[in-house]
DNA sequence: GCGATCGATGCGACAAGCGAATGTCTAGCA
DNA sequence: TGCTAGACATTCGCTTGTCGCATCGATCGC
């Protein structure tokens, strides 16, 4: 497996504390000498049947062995104990001895430690437990997350989910620095994202957002990006490099950018006032105020930006991380399916 | 806690889970199944300590153990836990998974089990913890057991001690029903307690009671028991058998027993008031009132009664009962010292 | 690029643990 | 009192598991 870790400090985040640990040494104990014998669990299962039933053989009858393996296994679970007997041998049976009465509770408390750790992971397994912590951009909040996380949980209730919000390359160090274990991301370039493992989730076409007056906002059929070369052109960075407008840089011409304006809503307002035109993701069409067109852009030259999940590459997904990308593939389809096949445009009529 | 009387009355009460065969694979576990004890607590050990540290080398340094062991172990694991990784494997050492996070808080409440249970063993051997449940006959109970037991409770204040009283019969009756740990028994033939294990403590000779004027009172020498053959015999008992006259029977004349007074203070004043006479063992000398005339008798036939600290034979001891008979011990031959050595009578001048 | 670091793995050896059979002890019964 | 049945302990082969050693593959820092 190809791993890329690029942060990895050596130490787990949230253990080190609950250790409590560094001073543990169990080279040598003050009082009594608790050695914390080396044992296997199958002392566990023999001693707690052999103390219910009172005999090594009926115990090694319950648990399908032989007496002599029970036998054995109870002798060797009282050497390791120090020697102590932890049942008197009689004639009919065995019955406990005060080491062993107070054995029984810590074997308990054992036996139920690791049934809770089995059971916990096998919930973790099932998606009915642990947590999920997960990051989108904000588009894909607007139109992709709310549905696969409804989803999610109305499948998994038992998942604690946590969610963030930022822009790409924020919830990317988020989940570098072991923050989230998943980001819903986008990006026209997949090149700079090759640490991380992708899930493609959909490839969204960009539209161009034209106030409804706008020359172009009857047309019929899907225009040519070149036809926008000379328009004022809003985005939310003064460069286009990095944001929508990359996408445009591989049209050939260099958009000129007139108005910087970072917030979706703000920057419609600009669109509807006549001041430019901007791209729209496909997620956020759903989400454009009525006095604004979208305009279908040619396939030859449509720009598109992929929508993935992320994750750490060689960091191993929990189920419930597995699980949410297949409810986010779900989504992707079904929530917004203009993004899979081609129709006419606009989008959204004025 | 249960399984008291005769051996294996049926179950304690615990858990109440096991009873799982095989099916023990990484096939689709039903949340809540059974879980898969089949470990040893190296993995523990070795599991947190990778955790703690982040890397299989540095755990398996602090181990004193080789990477590869510490890898296969962790593999192991792994693969008994369900195949669920614990660890992301980095090129910089590993990370701890969701599901590694969810299995710390109790692996280390397993070794805290363990660890205590360790810990109270060892108390239990050092007699620095656990319970001693003793009984012992009243004439014990005022010269020999307060000595022992405040020599005992000084050397070993962390066992909790809790006393009966009762006549030797129920006293042994209490010890086979599991009651009792010990009890401090005596008997002038110890045939009948075949059953128990006697450890001697002391045998004490039996004074005869008689009033301050008896003619025997002033006798320089001890008497003779036959001198007594003609007395009226105070008794807690219509028939010698199987009390303090039990012995004087041996010596070869059955004693006419004029007054029945079980209890040793109401005896004390029949005899004062010249009713009778009685036998006094050695270790109710001390508490005798001033107006009886303790006689010793000749060595020859000078009855005697063996007190002795019964254990059940073949149940074992624990270290608390065997550190409270060696208590036993001592307070025998230092507060009742005139058991073991003869001197002369009487015993306490009237 | 090259050495260093870290985990995974094949191999050989050793120890642990199992089953089957046998031994020992005791209670119950005639 | 002798016999039988039941229960735990022990011995004997054999399988299984686990460790150390050496090596490989992958990756990072210089």
């Amino acid at each position: 497996m190809a791993t890329m870790p690029t942060t990895h400090d050596g130490s787990y985040d949230g253990a080190r504390d609950a250790a409590q640990g560094g001073t543990r040494h169990r080279t040598h104990d003050v009082s009594g000498d608790a050695p914390v014998p080396d044992l296997s669990t199958v002392w566990l299962r023999v001693f707690l049947e052999v103390a219910r039933h009172g005999s090594f053989t009926v115990a090694a009858r319950t648990l399908g062995w032989t007496q002599s393996a029970v036998s054995r296994q109870v002798s060797a679970l009282e050497a390791a104990l120090g020697g102590a007997r932890l049942f008197d041998r009689l004639p009919r049976g065995v019955r406990l001895t005060e080491a062993g009465r107070v054995l029984v509770p810590h074997a308990e408390a054992v036996a139920q430690s690791l049934h809770g750790a089995a059971r916990e992971l096998a919930a973790l397994r099932e998606v009915a437990g642990g947590r999920l912590r997960f990051g989108a951009f904000a588009t894909a909040d607007a139109a992709l997350v709310p549905w696969a996380l409804a989803a999610f949980r109305a499948r998994h209730p038992g998942v604690r989910v946590t969610r963030e919000e930022g822009l790409t390359p924020a919830l990317l160090d988020r989940l570098t620095a072991g923050h989230l274990d998943l980001a819903v991301v986008s990006t026209t370039r997949p090149a700079p994202l090759e640490a991380y493992e992708l899930h493609h989730l959909l490839d969204e076409p960009l539209y161009v957002a034209v106030p409804a007056g706008h020359p172009l906002a009857g047309h019929p059929r899907p225009v040519a990006l070149g036809r926008l070369a000379g328009a004022d052109w809003i985005s939310g960075s003064p460069r286009p490099e990095g944001t929508l407008l990359d996408a445009v840089l591989r049209q050939g011409f260099r958009p000129r950018i007139t108005h910087v304006v970072a917030e979706w809503t703000a920057k419609q307002g600009y669109v509807a006032a006549g001041l430019g035109v901007t791209l729209v993701p496909a997620l956020a069409a759903t989400s454009v105020r009525p006095d604004i067109t979208l305009l279908r852009l040619r396939d030859e030259d449509a720009p598109a930006r992929g929508v993935y999940a992320a994750t750490v590459r060689g960091r191993s997904l929990s189920p419930a991380a597995q699980a949410f990308i297949g409810v986010l593939r779900e989504a992707a389809v079904s929530a917004v399916p203009a993004a899979t096949t081609a129709s006419a445009a606009p989008v959204v009529p004025g």
